[in-house]
RNA sequence: GUGGGCGUAGCUCAGUCGGUGGAGCACCGGGUUGUGGCCCCGGAGGCCGCGGGUUCAAGUCCCGUCGCUCACCCCA
């Protein structure tokens, strides 16, 4: 039996219709806020990623799905959208035009970590990003969107932490500071961040080793250094994020491991997902777009993990599945082929409808019937068509009554327009 | 990449001390010459993940392997 690829997920008709509903408030949402949707490939050029997410990060040195073409051009599988979403904004010049730019992409990411709850090779982020304003409001924008989006799907169980990570301007003292601090007492770490004193130092502030833990609670924090551009910026943030009724925690441990973001930083957790906790995460990224070649535009921009998101609203009536209007129960094959074409008919007037093609018994299709939860059943046999009236049941009801095939599809589309339509 | 748990019917899972593999749900048919749900009766469905070993005999014990899963790591 050929198995789908470890870690990519097949969405069968349930999931599906809940990804279906969760995409259709995401877009209501957006719209009201001003963000346009946008679609992107899926492949990019290799050195888009390596320029963006940083050389030396673990999705770019070991987590991208990087193939040549035949034309021995170095390709990836998208493992984030923004790089995505900053190449197309530079390469369509959509930075012409007056105010800030805003949108949004909905899609696959592909990333080659050993699968778990909450995580999979291919995995699918709601994203939003912003263009050209460095303004404050634009942060508390964001992130009063997605909260309120997340609170539209009635998620309560969620925290929301946010940090500044400094700029070009004062991150790298500080680095050096947090670096300096570690490797005088580099032996007293966890093997883990012993590694990460040299890759990643900002990382040791996560780790779970009781040992770190206690050891960076002496560590400088970038809190303390941040430059005073930096600081009003964040303190700006919480005030302006302050007063709308929504709880959030100030945590400075909070890093993020792209290394393209520079000041806010922001995370969604939940107790609920076991150790995948993040639903969503984003932050500022202002010297990106000139990074890749754009002009000097600040921008910020969240993700949304749509399995995780999902994952919480299993419980919920998202997504109700369809169900036909009409179901025709055909005995023999004279009443078949009328069926067909009454089938054919309502459907045209854009009614649901289905009917059994095999020869079973009336109570075997009515069986069926029932399980699809059809509203009607028209039955049809030889009876009917020798006097052109067939039996209508109302399944819900247990009634019964007779229709005249001749006008029934509008006459059924009618009923529709009474009961069930808009 | 490292570690733990689990692989038995379509699904969820029993299976004792090694002795001819089961239940519930789902599916098919019948109980109604042409009427669903509830109920009753019957039926179909298994390389017990795969390979090797021990044994008179292996779903069961041992080794290997593959898969799934959870955690580390990383992150949405």
């Amino acid at each position: 039996m050929i198995q789908a690829v470890r870690g990519m997920k097949d969405l069968l008709p349930t999931e599906a219709a809940r990804w279906q509903a969760i995409e259709q408030l995401a877009r209501q949402v957006f719209q009201c806020y001003g963000f346009q949707e946008i679609r992107l490939p899926l492949l990019e050029r290799t050195e888009l990623f390596a320029r963006s997410i940083g050389e030396s990060t673990d999705i770019v040195e070991k987590e991208m799905y990087t193939f040549n073409d035949r034309h021995g051009d170095s390709l990836t599988l998208r493992p984030e959208a923004t790089a995505s979403v900053v190449r197309a904004f530079i390469e369509n010049h959509l930075d012409q035009g007056a105010g800030v730019k805003k949108y949004f992409t909905i899609g696959p990411m592909f990333r080659y970590e050993r699968p778990q709850k909450g995580r999979y090779r291919q995995f699918h982020q709601i994203n939003c990003e912003a263009f050209g304003v460095d303004a404050p409001e634009l942060d508390a924008e964001l992130i009063l969107m997605l909260m309120d989006l997340l609170e539209k799907f009635g998620l309560d169980q969620v925290r929301l932490i946010i940090n500044s990570l400094g700029c070009p301007g004062c991150r790298p003292g500080f680095k050096q500071d947090l670096t300096e601090f570690l490797a005088r007492q580099v032996e007293h770490l966890c093997p883990d961040c012993q590694r990460r004193v040299a890759t990643n130092p900002l990382r040791v502030f996560d780790c779970k080793s009781k040992t770190c833990q206690e050891m960076v609670t002496a560590a400088p924090t970038l809190q303390e250094q941040l430059c005073p551009d930096c600081r009003r910026h964040l303190d700006r943030v919480l005030e302006l994020i302050s007063g709308f009724g929504l709880s959030f925690e100030v945590n400075p441990r909070l890093v993020r491991g792209l290394d393209y973001y520079t000041r806010t930083a922001f995370e969604v957790v939940t107790t609920q997902l076991g150790a995948q906790d993040a639903i969503a995460g984003g932050g500022r990224y202002n010297g990106l777009v000139k990074a890749l070649g754009g002009p000097d535009l600040p921008a910020i921009g969240f993700a949304i993990g749509q399995e995780r998101l999902a994952a919480l609203l299993t419980d919920s009536r998202l997504g109700s599945e369809p169900h036909p209007f009409l179901f025709i129960a055909a005995l023999g094959a004279a009443a078949r082929y009328r069926g067909f074409q009454l089938l054919q008919e309502i459907r045209k007037l854009g009614l649901a409808a289905e009917m059994e093609f095999t020869d079973r018994s009336l109570k075997a299709q009515m069986s069926i019937a029932d399980r699809r939860k059809a509203t009607y059943v028209l039955i049809l046999g030889d009876r009917e068509l020798a006097t052109g009236e067939a039996p209508l049941r109302h399944m819900a009801g247990g009634g019964q009554e007779t229709m005249a095939l001749a006008g029934l599809a509008p006459a059924l589309a009618r009923r529709f327009a009474a009961e069930e339509g808009t």
